[in-house]
DNA sequence: AGGTAAACCTGGACGC
DNA sequence: TGCGTCCAGGTTTACC
């Protein structure tokens, strides 16, 4: 499901919730998620008081005084709060429990959902960041992903540029939604080789990855079928999608039906009038 | 090293 | 109604 725009999306709408608040009790139904859950999660975490909420990639890190949780939404994954304790539903595998001090407030609640489990909660020591953080490749909304960058990482690949933007080694955060999309804006062709890309191209797609994301941000992302924000609302950004799922529809622009194929295991959207394929070498 | 494909898991849509 | 097949927003792992 959640690529960077709904992740962001989760974020803002779970902090104001729990910004300050104390985990006050941990309810764990499923523990099995992609990675298991372990034996000392709770015990860690418990009188932990959040102290900031960050988001990393698609990766989302509640930080408390003295821990770090770190959660992924998989494919299927969405965050929801609750005012009170209301009853579990079908995938609901983790309840934490917020509190205030004073303990006068209502206690806030927030459920992981995850059906397909390919989402995971972990939690760390504040003071030590697991490598796969570390390594992990620019922020595509950040000023380090710009045209030099990814021009000199793409001259040496060889594979379609739609697989290239969402390997998570190159760029974080564009998932095949996106990917799809940024390449549209960009007039791309989703199989031109990476390496063949001008560097007019590549400053074109920066700056269509930057403006897809920044877009689909600030409707509340993208829902397909069932992804909600924390307060249980969708995303508005799939009235805006050109091509992702619109095999055989008129292109907005053009009218050509859009094409869909796969590639790189992932179903690929393009027009193919506006992003004509250009073979070089 | 880079590229490709399978694997993880559940549920919904579709065809027969 | 039931059953088989395909598809789905992500990432890791194994293999070539």
């Amino acid at each position: 499901m959640p690529e960077l725009p709904e992740v962001e999306t989760t974020k803002r709408g779970i902090e104001p919730f729990l910004l300050g608040k104390k985990i006050q009790n941990i309810q764990i139904f499923q523990p099995r998620l992609r990675y298991p859950i372990s034996d000392h999660f709770t015990k860690h975490l418990i009188n932990q008081r959040v102290t900031s909420i960050d988001r990393r990639a698609k990766y989302l890190l509640i930080h408390t005084e003295s821990r770090k949780i770190i959660l992924h939404l998989g494919m299927s994954g969405s965050l929801r709060i609750e005012l009170s304790s209301i009853e579990r539903r079908k995938h609901d595998h983790v309840i934490f429990e917020f509190q205030n001090d004073d303990a006068q407030s209502d206690a806030v609640f927030l459920y992981f959902h995850d059906p397909r489990r390919f989402g995971f909660i972990q939690e760390y020591p504040q003071s030590i960041t697991p490598e796969f953080l570390i390594k992990l490749a620019p922020e595509p909304l950040s000023d380090s992903f710009d045209t030099d960058y990814l021009f000199n990482i793409l001259k040496k690949r060889k594979k379609a540029i739609k697989v290239a933007i969402m390997d998570q080694n190159l760029v974080v955060g564009v998932g095949n939604i996106y990917a799809s999309e940024a390449l549209f804006m960009a007039g791309i062709h989703p199989e031109t080789l990476s390496s063949d890309l001008t560097i007019n191209q590549i400053s074109n797609l920066v700056i269509m990855i930057k403006r897809v994301l920044n877009a689909a941000i600030l409707q509340g992302g993208t829902t397909l079928k069932d992804f909600v924000n924390p307060s249980g609302n969708p995303g508005y950004f799939a009235q805006t999608l050109n091509v992702y799922g619109k095999q055989q529809k008129p292109c907005n622009v053009c009218q050509t039906p859009i094409q869909r194929q796969i590639l790189g295991q992932r179903a690929t959207y393009w027009c193919p009038h506006c992003q004509m394929l250009t073979l070089k070498s």
